[in-house]
DNA sequence: GGGGTAACCTGATTTTTATCATTTTTTTTG
DNA sequence: CAAAAAAAATGATAAAAATCAGGTTACCCC
């Protein structure tokens, strides 16, 4: 049987609530944005938005994995971060009143709301828990990036890598496997993206890995093998 | 004659009024956040809070150049800003509601007020205004921090250096000179900690961009001398 | 104005990382 | 299931940048 192309997702029953900001509202508040969002299946690889235009909502991921970045010199794609289940998108563009600074697209396949500008800016306006969850998250994504660009700026390549399987553990760590470990599903292009170096590099460092026992692969899937090993070697204090 | 070590300063007089967040605020408002504050003069070299501490309440620089760095391994500086005149210090922890994540340090003789956490709160919940002006400007910071981590992680130190001069032009702007040239005056250090690099690489590409004619120093002064040359150099598109 | 400290500069060397060219493997798709 | 395409891997080489060690200059404070 075939996935519905447009299924019709209520926020209040969402599975993905919990993980969500708009888990501070309440049930009133709920059904109107509930009534106000349409909702998409995306197949891996299609694009939600892209840098440079502009933002007529928000998305919310129902179910997936949503990779967002931003094209430097020559196009290469800087990845910013991985959203899913729960997650927000785009509000930052709306609410800083300028064109996305980002592209977004899906690692996998995706269930995803779309609530337009309207609904979005008018829920935010009535509801002051939203406004300061949204304040709050916005301030703390402000710390973890600023956590990023010194690491960028002082650690060596492989600092980076031990310290983004980290990373990638907790976000792959949603979609448990059957024996219990997880499993990161990237590309070593998109992995090099991320870390911000050359996909040869990240292979090399990868191999190295593998060897001193602190991941394993199969194909393209990552398994951490020794997360402590990871932190000792990133020198993260 | 010398400066009183605390001075009283009225926000609605203040001169970086126009350029800060409180701009928005009705004169009622100010008056409120004017009488809540405090206002310091610091000499050159004070810290005004350290990473891991909890904040106590916002700064906001009436005069001077303040830089906000986060400590990396071994102690090692990154510089994430340079706050100057009408620029606001210290409320993202609050508004995160964790400890410090940066700290912050005065580059020269700075008068700087002090608003409690009890009053900036309570102003932001009174004044919508101030509120969405906050958001505005959280969010368009995290769309530049997106940005540096993409040129920290895919352009090389002298593509860093060219765009990081650029922007200093911004900011030692305000204080024009007698003959209306602009001069950064940074230690060789603080420059190297703003672009990620060792110290020595960066008075090496100081001396390349001079031969360049792109700048030219006197002492630790640098005076930006071509621009477009360093757009050029900096493959800005 | 002189002493001391901090900042700045220089050269040599090593390490890290990128680049290029090519082969092998995996994944996707008709 | 086989062909095609995409991704992963490998080796050789070059470039970029860090590190180390030592020297010089500028600037601050008494």
């Amino acid at each position: 049987m075939r996935k519905p192309l447009r299924p019709s997702i209520a926020c209040q029953t969402c599975r993905s609530l919990g993980a969500s900001s708009f888990s501070s509202l309440c049930s009133h508040q709920l059904t109107a944005i509930s009534k106000g969002k349409s909702c998409t299946v995306y197949k891996k690889g299609q694009i939600l938005f892209h840098e440079g235009t502009r933002p007529l909502g928000v998305f919310c991921i129902n179910q997936g994995k949503v990779k967002v970045y931003k094209l430097g010199y020559e196009g290469k794609e800087q990845i910013i971060s991985i959203v899913h289940n729960g997650g927000l998108l785009g509000y930052k563009a709306l609410l800083a009143e300028e064109s996305y600074g980002v592209s977004a697209e899906t690692l996998e396949e995706c269930t995803i709301c779309f609530l337009p500008k309207s609904t979005f800016l008018q829920t935010l306006q009535e509801s002051s828990q939203l406004n300061q969850q949204i304040m709050k998250q916005v301030c703390q994504e402000l710390g973890l990036m600023t956590e990023n660009i010194t690491n960028q700026a002082q650690r060596s390549v492989r600092e980076r890598l031990a310290i983004t399987l980290l990373k990638l553990k907790d976000t792959y760590g949603l979609d448990t496997h059957d024996n219990g470990s997880i499993e990161i599903n990237l590309t070593r292009d998109d992995l090099a993206n991320i870390i911000g170096t050359a996909t040869e590099t990240l292979i090399r460092l990868l191999h190295e890995f593998k060897s001193d026992q602190l991941i394993s692969t199969q194909g393209r899937k990552i398994r951490i093998e020794d997360p402590a090993g990871l932190v000792r070697l990133a020198n993260l204090y």
